[in-house]
DNA sequence: ATCGTGGGCGCG
DNA sequence: AAAGCGCGCCCACGAT
């Protein structure tokens, strides 16, 4: 593991009052050199100067802050310290003595939709009477725990969280290209004709009128579940919830037409003629992209649904005229890193290649395909019941180092500590709720019943920290894959096919979505090749990063196409 | 009317 | 109502 560079240029950036902005240069001590007041209109000329000269790191409070509109210019940032995201990771980490002091100044609050932008979107607090010097500290603090951090790994985490910062509002410059024919023909075809004013398409509509007539009662709303639960035991359906897993397991007429119906139901509520228009336009699905949403820093998204688009509108996502996209994932991402991280070299070995739970299968803990996929998952979620449950012990047999290390991670959160990612992420503190009913369950006249809650609860939480470490790590690895394909775009020449409405990336191959272990990037056709390669180096960089020479296996699964779909 | 909650289902 | 983690969004429904 490398640290980043120490000394690099560092311009603080900050947003100051309602049209202006100030610029402070720091020298490699974090001593100030220079101040420039800048104008709204002043900013993007200046940035875009000092990129050309030094490409500096920028300080910015938050890349949400600044970034769009400098987007909207052309101008491109090389590298940045976010000091929002950055203080969530340096605040929770217990890899250091003294972590960061937490200030409500520092989390972000989601603003009202109407609300008039302010510069610290805090939570029950004033700004403060001199930003800048406030910006000046929090930046000199989370350089103190960052540099506490002996072995580099919170440098390189923060460096790959702003990194990503950077990304979520660059790939919403870009967006995703829709095509919205594509779009509309699928929905056409799935759900028949698209109704007048709010109606019910057609396919659909049939659909419901044959699960209405078999169920005897023609004005069913199938739409409200109470009413429905009632209406299949009225025919000797006897479910207790309306689920289509619940439902499969009835042979009963009304099945079929019924999970159809919910089938299609679903795509018209969620990706239906109202998604398309709302979050489609000049043919970009631009979704607001939350980096660090998620408490093990997996990427969350607002809007548009952008983390659950259905697999079947895929084809949707169409290459530009001249363009081409690259789309890659990772295969079994999570049990690799547990793997390296653990050294387990058995489950390394049985990670080599493609498919992990192959690998599995050979080493002979399990007998099919299928039993190694329940088997790894139970592991990493806990499951203690059930086929899953019942194959894990196997796993502790061949995969003990890594078996141990998830067992650990959730005997630590049933005891309600704390646990962390490979570099240094930790997990949230129980509630005082939960740490009050665990201190409550040894008195020694608790009650059974909440002695065997508050077990239930402490397993729950265990559940949850013997995840977090794998799904936390995983979330690492792709940040790192992200930020050195990012890295490499940006070394490749200009295209001569635009992209007009890639916006800033109108001329230059873009990432354009990103999914926990997936990604999709829009590229001139004439650079897809080299954009393929750029994203197998980037991923090799970051197990490298991560594990230094641990062999472990992180493969793409790579194609080069006009469309996403598989 | 508006808000919060639970069921349900899409994604990894 | 999955078993077994993490999300966001839609709908109905009851409380306010």
């Amino acid at each position: 593991m490398t640290a980043p560079q120490t000394t690099e240029r560092r311009i603080v950036l900050v947003a100051v009052g309602a049209a202006g902005y100030l610029a402070v240069e720091l020298d490699d001590s974090g001593e100030e050199t220079a101040r420039h007041p800048l104008a709204a209109s002043e900013l993007a000329p200046f940035v875009s100067a000092r990129e050309r000269d030094a490409s500096p790191r920028w300080v910015l409070r938050s890349a949400r802050d600044v970034y769009p509109a400098l987007l909207d210019e052309g101008v491109l940032l090389s590298r940045a310290h976010d000091l929002l995201l950055c203080h969530a990771i340096l605040r929770d980490t217990d890899k250091v003595a003294r972590p960061l002091a937490p200030s409500p100044l520092w989390v972000r609050r989601e603003p009202a939709e109407d609300a008039a932008p302010a510069l610290f979107d805090v939570v029950g607090e004033q700004e403060p009477e001199d930003p800048i010097t406030e910006v000046l500290a929090q930046y000199r603090e989370q350089r103190r725990v960052m540099a506490d951090s002996k072995d580099g790994r919170l440098t390189l985490l923060c460096a790959a969280e702003s990194a990503g910062g950077l990304i979520a509002e660059e790939m919403r410059a870009a967006g995703l290209p829709w095509n919205e024919a594509v779009h509309e023909s699928i929905l056409t075809e799935i759900l028949g004709t698209r109704p007048v004013a709010g109606g019910i398409p057609s396919r659909m509509a049939s659909q419901a009128a044959r699960v209405r007539a078999i169920l005897g009662d023609a004005s069913l709303n199938l739409d409200s579940q109470p009413k429905l639960l009632r209406a299949l035991h009225r025919v000797g359906v006897q479910v207790e919830s309306t689920s289509k897993w619940q439902l499969s397991e009835h042979s009963h007429a009304v099945v079929e037409p019924l999970l159809a119906y919910k089938k299609l139901s679903r795509l018209l509520s969620a990706n239906g003629w109202a998604w398309l228009a709302e979050w489609v336009h000049d043919g970009r699905f631009r979704p607001i992209y939350i980096p660090g949403g998620v408490v093990t820093g997996r990427w969350a998204s607002a809007g548009g649904g952008a983390l659950q688009l259905p697999r079947n509108l895929r084809a949707a996502v169409r290459a530009d005229d001249g363009w081409t996209l690259v789309v890659a994932d990772v295969a079994q991402l999570e049990p690799r890193m547990l793997a390296a991280m653990a050294g387990d070299r058995a489950m390394a070995r049985a990670a080599q290649g493609a498919d992990l739970y192959a690998g599995v299968v050979e080493s002979g803990a399990v007998a099919t395909r299928e039993e190694a996929k329940y088997a790894v998952l139970g592991a990493m979620y806990g499951a203690t019941t059930g086929d899953s449950g019942r194959l894990v012990p196997r796993l502790r047999k061949v995969y003990p180092r890594a078996m141990a290390l998830v067992d650990k991670a959730a005997r630590f959160g049933e005891d309600g500590g704390v646990v962390s990612t490979w570099l240094g992420r930790s997990s949230p503190r129980p509630s005082e709720d939960w740490s009050r009913m665990q201190a409550h369950a040894t008195d020694a006249d608790a009650d059974p019943a909440e002695v065997a809650m508050a077990r239930r609860r402490a397993r729950d939480w265990g559940r949850f920290t013997r995840n977090f470490v794998v799904q936390g790590t995983a979330a690492e690895w792709s940040l790192i894959w992200l930020a050195e394909i990012r890295h490499r775009l940006r070394q490749f020449p200009e295209s001569e096919v635009p992209a007009p409405a890639s916006g800033a990336f109108s001329r230059h191959p873009h990432l354009a979505f990103f999914l926990h272990d997936e990604v999709i990037l829009h590229v001139p056709k004439e650079q897809a090749d080299a954009a393929a390669d750029a994203v197998r180096e980037a991923a090799e960089v970051a197990t490298r990063r991560l594990f230094g020479s641990f062999p472990i296996d992180v493969p793409l699964d790579l194609r080069i196409a006009e469309s996403a779909e598989k």
